[in-house]
DNA sequence: CTGAAAGCGCTAACAG
DNA sequence: CTGTTAGCGCTTTCAG
C-alpha cells in the first residue's frame, strides 16, 4: 500500500506538505504543489480512510437507514437511495447502507463508532422509536419524512398533507361528490407512518369543506387484494365516481378493474394518483397526478444534512410543495353538464 | 468520546486486555471479562471504526455497487441489496453503496483507501469494463451476474441458460409451436448485459431442439411500449400462442391487453414469466413463472465474499438453479387435444 | 511557503 | 492469564 510518507519521499518534501496538497488547507507553490501531484499519480496513492477519519474525526460517511419492510413501493426508496448516493459522492462523502433492521441500536452503533459522521433515515413513523437518540443529538441528522412531533429534528418531505388536499380540490372542481380512497397496504396505517396518514387527512379536511365525501380503503399489492376492496367500494358507495390512489402497486390493476367493468376512464370515474412521474406516464391510461419527487428528497436531505455537519443549527422542516398533473385519467363527473 | 483507554482505567486493567475481551482472540478469565463488559456497558464505550481499521488493517466494511440505471425491475436490485445488507451484519460487516455513476474508478477509490475490504458488483455486462481490476485482483470481489469471460472471478447468479431452456421446454410440452419472447428494454440488450442474452440463448437452443419458432422482442416500461411490441408480433406471426415474459413492468400490461384482445389464458395462449414470485403471484392471471431467486443472490454473494475475505480461492461460479412454478397462465396449446 | 513532531484510538507482537 | 509497547497512516499544531 502506497502512504503519505511514501509520496512526500518520492517528491522530495515533508509529509505535512502533501497532506496539505490535498486538503487545500494552506497554500502551496504551484511547482511544489505540481511535484506532489504528480508523485500521488505516478505512486498511484489513495489516502488510508481510516488513518484519516483516526486524525481528523471524519469519517467522511453518513449512513443511509432504509426500511427493510416491502410492502412499500420499492422503487421510490430505492431512487432516493441513489439520488443519496450520488448527491453525498458530490459532497465527498460516501453512503453506509444500514437496514432498519437493527432498530435504534444502529443509529448508536453506527455513529458511536465514527463509522458515519451524520445520518439520513427514511420511512419514518409518526412516533418513531428511533427519535428519541437523534434529538437527544449527538449525531447530527436528517429524516426523509416527517413524524408527529418534529420538534429538535430536521426533516424533508413532500407535503403530503397539501397533496391530498389537491387531490380533493381537483376531483371536487371536476364536479365529483362521492370519492374513494385506495390506500397503501393496511400494515402501513398499522405503523403510522407519517406519509400516508397525512394524505388522508389532507384529503378528507379539503373534501369535507366541498361538502363532498369521502371512504377510504387500505389495500394490499397485487390484483387479487384490489378486486376486493374495489368490489367492497362500489358495493358501500355505488355512486363513487372520483378515485384517489396512494399504492403504485395497485394503479394497473385499478384501471384494468374498471375497464373489465364498463367504467370508463375518466368519462365514467375519475383518478387521481399520487405516484413517481413515471408510473402516472406509463400506465395504460395517462395519469392525472401528483409526483411524488423521490430523487428531490435525497438531494435534499443530503444538502440538508452537509448544512448541518458544517454548523449545527436548530430544527428545520422542509416540505415540498406537491404539484397536480393533469393528464388523461380525470374528467367531469358524469352529472355534470360541461357548464 | 470514550476511548479504550478510558475503559481500560474504569476495569482497573490495560488496553490490551480489553481489545482482547472485544476480539475474543485470547482468553481472559471470567471475572475479568466481566468486569471489563461492565465497563463497557457503564460508559457506554463503541471502538473506533477508524482506529480499528487502521491499526489492524481490516475495515469490516463491503462495498456494493449497485446500478445508477432505472430501465431494469428496480425491486429486485433492491431485494438483493438489502439481503447483502443483512447478510453482511451477520458476519460483523457494514455495507457501503456505490453507484455505478463513478464506473471503474469507484472500485479503485473505495478498495484503495481500505474503506471497504472487498466489493459486490451488480448489473454485470458480458464485457464489463469493471472487470480488468478485479481480475489484476487486489480486492476480493464477488460479482451478482455473469460476464462473458468469468476467468479469475467469482460470480453468483440465476442460470438464466438453464432458465430460458425451461421455459422453451414447458410451452413445447403444452403443445406450443410459434412462441414470442417479450424481453428487457432495448437498452439492457444494447449493453449485453447478461442476464438477458443468456436467457434468450437458452430459450432459442432449446426451441430449436424442440423445432418451433422464436420471436423476440425487446420492450420498454409500461403499457404504451407494449401496445406497438405486441401488435408487431401479432402481424408477424399470428400463430403465436406462447410467450415468454422477462420484463416485469409489462406483465400485468400484457395480460391486460391479451384480454381486451380477447385472447384468453390460459386457454387462447400461454404465459410464462421470468420474476420474482411476488409479481407472478399478484399478477392478474397467477402466472406460471421462473423465480427470481433475489434475497438468495444478496445472501450467496456475501458468503462468498466472506469465505474469499478469509482465504483467497480462485475463481468460482455459482449458478442457481432455476425451477419453474406452473400456475394459471399457461395450459395446452389452442390446437392440441388434451390427448 | 515548508518541516518536524505529537498524537488520533486501536491491534498485535513481545514479554512475563 | 495479563501488561507493555511499537506502530498503523494521517492531520495539525508549532516552529521557522
Amino acid at each position: 500500500m502506497v502512504t503519505l510518507a511514501e509520496v512526500a519521499r518520492h517528491a522530495g518534501v515533508s509529509a505535512s506538505t502533501v497532506s496539505y496538497v490535498l486538503s487545500g488547507k494552506r497554500s502551496i507553490s504551484a511547482v511544489t504543489r505540481q511535484r506532489v501531484r504528480d508523485s500521488i499519480e505516478h505512486l498511484g496513492y489513495h489516502p488510508h480512510a481510516g488513518a484519516r477519519a483516526l486524525a481528523s474525526s471524519r469519517s467522511r460517511v453518513i449512513a443511509l437507514m432504509v426500511p427493510l419492510r416491502t410492502d412499500m413501493y420499492v422503487p421510490v426508496m430505492m431512487e432516493i437511495a441513489i439520488a443519496v448516493a450520488t448527491t453525498a459522492r458530490v459532497h465527498g462523502y460516501d453512503v453506509l447502507l444500514l437496514t432498519g433492521e437493527e432498530g435504534p441500536a444502529a443509529v448508536q452503533r453506527v455513529t458511536g463508532s465514527g463509522l458515519a459522521e451524520a445520518m439520513i433515515l427514511m420511512d419514518i413513523q409518526l412516533d418513531d422509536e428511533r427519535l428519541p437518540l437523534l434529538r437527544g443529538g449527538g449525531q447530527p441528522a436528517v429524516l426523509v419524512g416527517l413524524p408527529a412531533d418534529p420538534s429538535g429534528l430536521t426533516c424533508v418531505d413532500l407535503d403530503f398533507t397539501a397533496t391530498g388536499a389537491l387531490c380533493a380540490d381537483h376531483l371536487a372542481e371536476l364536479g365529483h361528490r362521492e370519492l374513494a380512497v385506495i390506500g397503501e397496504a393496511p400494515g402501513v396505517y398499522e405503523r403510522h407512518t407519517g406519509f400516508a396518514e397525512r394524505t388522508l387527512a389532507g384529503l378528507r379536511d379539503r373534501a369535507a369543506r366541498h361538502g363532498i365525501s369521502v371512504l377510504h380503503r387500505p389495500c394490499g399489492g397485487g390484483y387479487g387484494s384490489l378486486v376486493g376492496t374495489l368490489g367492497r367500494i362500489f358495493d358501500e358507495r355505488p355512486g363513487t365516481t372520483g378515485f384517489a390512489v396512494q399504492n403504485e402497486a395497485v394503479v394497473e390493476p385499478l384501471l384494468a378493474l374498471l375497464r373489465q367493468d364498463g367504467r370508463a376512464v375518466p368519462e365514467d370515474v375519475s383518478v387521481v394518483a399520487v405516484c413517481p412521474e413515471q408510473v402516472a406516464t406509463q400506465a395504460s391510461v395517462r395519469l392525472t397526478s401528483v409526483a411524488v419527487p423521490a430523487q428531490e428528497l435525497g438531494r435534499r436531505a443530503v444538502e440538508l444534512l452537509m448544512a448541518k455537519l458544517r454548523s449545527r443549527p436548530g430544527e428545520e422542516v422542509v416540505l415540498l410543495p406537491p404539484e397536480l398533473t393533469v393528464r388523461d385519467s380525470s374528467g367531469w363527473a358524469p352529472d355534470v353538464n360541461c357548464r
